[in-house]
RNA sequence: GGGGGCGUAGCUCAGUUUGGUUAGAGCGCCGGCCUGUCACGCCGGAGGUCGCGAGUUCGAGUCUCGUCGCUCCCGCCA
């Protein structure tokens, strides 16, 4: 037998005519004489038939059929009797009845039902990810994926970029992330590491001439997981020379547009909004802010700055700031047990606390009011515009506690408060990064993007001087308030570069150790560059709705790094380890 | 490294607060009946290392300690 259609290709204009489907059988209702089954393949669901009247001995043969049996069959397509249309189904107008069945494979009762709807732990399912992935949705989301990669690969191919494949086995670069290791049998004691990113292979094939690149690629950073982050993950990496931050840009919105238009049919709007690294700071907490609703914050500092409220003022004093948020008409809508939730929601990221004010028609009820001067109030009320009904949340600390604890809970109010439209996509890129930061426990500046990023034009001379005033020609896009990518303008001159590093607090040596191929490669006539790379679980995680990248990768690890179904990682046999010149336990 | 949640039948869960007879339910599975179902229906049945280990106790699914696994978050990570 020949398989001449899917499963959710038969319809009323095919009545009569003799088909073979093969599938597998998702549910069988046996009524003693008729047995209905549910053949299920990738693409959808027909009813087949076996009426013992039209034929006995096939029908005889499919009392054997069980749950995710594999199976052929052929007959003829049936307009259902009046009545029995099922409008759940697409091809519920018709059935085939089926004249000849093949049991392709028998099959053991799956340890859960094939339905999207039943709830089964994640770890029963990752152990068994090759039954789980029959459930609809997972097929669902493993066909967006396959779709929106290739219209990347097509958008991507007609702009005139090249894909081109960078090693797996390269060098360790000890900045940023941890890496993976891999130790090489050819020279005992050294190590390959995977890659972090292709970020230096890719700046030399733009010093080599490719002028664009791009490649949809593995990446690997040996840390902790999250629901969005797995030690393997994928990458839509892109490169171009004789470039600036527009034209990246400019390329990214049409690849998100064409991605957009090729998974779920949506017009997306370009160019998307763009806000600075510092206004999103100030308006929103966090460098990625989710826009689609308002709740802003508001910096009080300088109004409360000699305030009697000492928790107030002592932060101001020590250099940190004091802001609010506004929850309009609010007051009432929360009780004293969940506000004190909230304080324990913003100790999560080191806040001390979280002063709050109910706004009522004549007072302010609230702790901390006794400690406001008439003008402070004055000046608070009119700034926060608050209104009887309102109810105000107050950090108070260094800004990046303040920002970090009144962005997360700006976030968590809008969705207590139904405030986010989870219907729409909201796009922004976020430019003028600070290109350092100061590290407390290392005692030394690093790069917030990467050693690489090209320092600002304007801000060039401050790298010495004032290192953390000095901006990056660095952007990232953040969609709904998750960042799916980031990028920027490379250093293409080998001076600029080392007094980056040097900024970085590397010595000649240093530098020269493990960048040494780099600044080279910088001298041989580098052309200006920059592109971008775009995480592609994330991305694919909001076009399929879900709330873990793992429901978009086939073969997810789980939190601890394991794969379920294969059991890695498992211990080495003795000999590869000798051979590796390596001693390391447990070993086999 | 730290904090929270979960772990009882193949799956989802109740039972744990207050220790006490033979650990229950729904779904699934197996058998029988059933010719129009689509969550088919009816009858019957099988199925348990209560994650694992120690402790307290006359007695532990239940209390204590340890440990393992899954998950969410902080740290870490761009």
């Amino acid at each position: 037998m020949r398989r001449s259609h899917h499963c959710n290709e038969l319809s009323i204009a095919d009545e009569g005519a003799e088909v073979v489907l093969m599938g597998w059988a998702q549910r069988r209702r046996d009524h003693g004489g008729v047995i209905f089954i549910d053949l299920r393949d990738r693409q959808g669901i027909t009813q087949v038939v076996f009426n013992p009247e039209r034929d006995a001995r096939v029908h005889e043969k499919a009392h054997a059929i069980r749950n995710e049996y594999v199976l052929a069959v052929r007959g003829v397509v049936e307009k259902r009797p009046g009545g029995m249309e099922n409008p759940a189904l697409v091809t519920g107008a018709i059935e085939v009845m089926v004249s000849e069945l093949k049991i392709l494979n028998r099959a053991e009762t799956p340890p859960f039902m094939i339905e999207d709807d039943i709830e089964v732990n994640e770890n029963t399912r990752l152990q068994h990810r090759h039954i789980d992935l029959r459930r609809s949705s997972l097929q669902r989301n493993i066909m967006m994926r396959s779709r929106a990669a290739a219209a990347a690969r097509r958008y991507l191919d007609e702009q005139g970029f090249l894909d081109i494949e960078t090693p797996c086995l390269t060098r360790s670069t000890p900045e940023g992330a941890r890496d993976f290791l891999v130790p090489s049998r050819l020279a005992p004691g050294s190590f390959y590491a995977l890659p972090q990113s292709p970020q230096l292979f890719k700046q030399l094939l733009m010093i080599s001439g490719f002028e664009k690149y791009y490649q949809i690629v593995r990446c690997f950073r040996d840390e902790d997981l999250r629901a969005d982050r797995q030690p393997e993950f994928t990458q839509i990496d892109m490169e171009m020379s004789f470039v600036g931050e527009q034209d990246v840009m400019a390329v990214s919105e049409g690849l998100i547009v064409e991605i957009f238009k090729a998974v779920l049919d949506l017009e997306v709007k370009a160019p998307f909004d763009r806000m600075t690294y510092q206004e999103a700071m100030d308006r929103y907490g966090l460098d990625r802010p989710d826009t689609r609703f308002g709740l802003e914050l508001c910096d009080i500092s300088d109004i409360v700055a000699d305030s009697g409220f000492k928790v107030f003022s002592d932060a101001v004093g020590k250099g940190g700031i004091v802001k609010a948020l506004n929850a309009k008409g609010c007051a009432e809508r929360f009780t004293r047990k969940e506000i004190d939730d909230f304080t324990d929601f913003v100790a999560v990221y080191r806040a001390k606390g979280l002063a709050w004010i109910r706004v009522k028609e004549d007072e302010w009820q609230s702790p901390i009011t006794k400690f406001f001067s008439e003008e402070e109030k004055k000046k608070m009320a009119e700034r926060l515009d608050m209104q009887p009904g309102d109810l105000v949340f107050f950090g108070a600390d260094k800004s990046s506690i303040v920002n970090e604890a009144l962005g997360h809970l700006r976030i968590e109010l809008a969705k207590k408060l139904g405030l986010i439209d989870d219907s729409i996509y909201r796009f922004v890129w976020i430019t003028d990064f600070p290109m350092l930061e100061y590290d407390e426990t290392e005692k030394r500046y690093q790069a917030l993007h990467h050693p690489f990023t090209s320092p600002a034009e304007e801000d060039m001379d401050k790298l010495e001087k004032d290192p953390l005033s000095v901006r990056s020609r660095a952007y990232d896009l953040v969609l709904n308030g998750i960042e799916i990518g980031g990028g920027s303008i490379r250093i293409h001159q080998k001076e600029l570069q080392i007094k980056v590093l040097e900024a970085l607090g590397m010595s000649r040596e240093e530098y020269e150790e493990k960048f040494g191929f780099l600044i080279s490669a910088l001298e041989s006539g580098a052309p200006p560059h920059g592109g971008i790379a775009f995480g592609f679980d994330r991305l694919m995680a909001i076009l399929c709705g879900s709330s873990s990248i793992r429901e978009v990768i086939a073969f997810p690890k789980t939190q601890k790094g394991a794969c379920l179904m294969t059991a890695a990682p498992g211990p080495a046999y003795r000999a590869q380890l000798e051979e590796l010149g390596l001693k390391a336990g447990p070993v086999k």
